[in-house]
DNA sequence: GTGCAATCTCAACCTAACTTGAGGTCAAGC
DNA sequence: GCTTGACCTCAAGTTAGGTTGAGATTGCAC
């Protein structure tokens, strides 16, 4: 039962995180750092080291994504508990996360749109007060992104 | 000649911070904090009290704005920087700066319509490890906006 | 079976962008 | 002239997102 795996399960699908580290290009700190937030969950080995799937790369990677999107951890570990329990993510599970995120960076889009157009008419027009014009609309914060002042945000 | 102001600058002109943080929606501590970062640099009234003009709230304004783009407050001390000392900016004096923060605008929407268009290409090809897709490369890190690993936005 | 690079844990430190609190002053209304 | 709310300064605290360092193990290669 231990001699010549049937199944092919190599020992390279298990993945230590220095190279983990240098295939996603994070540090292997933030891995940690990562797994300390509960976005990722290694498996250890017989010495206590972390072990990664090759299917952690994705995560990582859309962690990656997320964040440069203005996706805090905490949301991020909101999308990624989406995913399914105890078996490796396949297509259609990502897709239906990569929903959610299309839908954000679209949203992101229109805002930029809407702010450059302004900024613009604002100029334009010379009122020079922001107070009533368009661009200095505090009430318009509709995307919670960035850092900004929290009293507004909030 | 202390007397009937003869080109009436009104003593309303000075707006104590108070004033100004409900015009613009910031809090006091934060106002405060920016004039300690140089972003801002109101009188003082006899008694030791700030007092800003009204192209003071433009200026905060613009802090605002530039924030939601992702520009840190270093940078955006850096912008202030160009309008001119001494004398109230004018419309021209914003246009400039809102050409470089228009510039900006551009860039993110781009970068976002090519991540957008990567995220589909990616769930859609099926290729599951991101390592040689499109959309993981980590080299693309053209903006960097965003918190993000220091590591990899450095 | 030994060496040495890679890992481990845990605590402390870091930057940005503010907020909070203590203790004291200013100014406008009655 | 006194009260009360708005202001003042300065120091310390907070959150997010990590990094750094010490001291101890592990595990692959020779």
């Amino acid at each position: 039962m231990t001699a010549a795996q049937p199944r092919r399960l190599k020992p390279t699908d298990l993945i230590p995180i220095g190279e983990i580290a240098r295939r996603t290009g994070l540090s292997v700190s933030a891995i940690r750092f990562y797994e300390d937030k509960g976005l990722i969950e290694p498996v250890r080995s017989g010495g206590n080291q972390r072990r990664f799937l090759r299917s952690d790369i994705r995560r990582l990677s859309f962690i990656l994504i997320a964040q440069r999107l203005g996706l805090s951890l905490g949301e991020i570990e909101a999308e990624l508990a989406r995913l399914p329990q105890g078996r490796t993510p396949d297509v259609r599970d990502w897709a239906a996360i990569s929903r959610t995120i299309r839908a954000r960076i679209e949203g992101r889009i229109a805002e930029l749109e809407r702010t450059r157009d302004r900024l613009d008419g604002c100029i334009g027009c010379g009122c020079l007060s922001l107070e009533h014009c368009a661009i200095w609309n505090p009430q318009d914060a509709l995307a919670d992104e960035g850092p900004g002042p929290r009293k507004l945000l909030a």
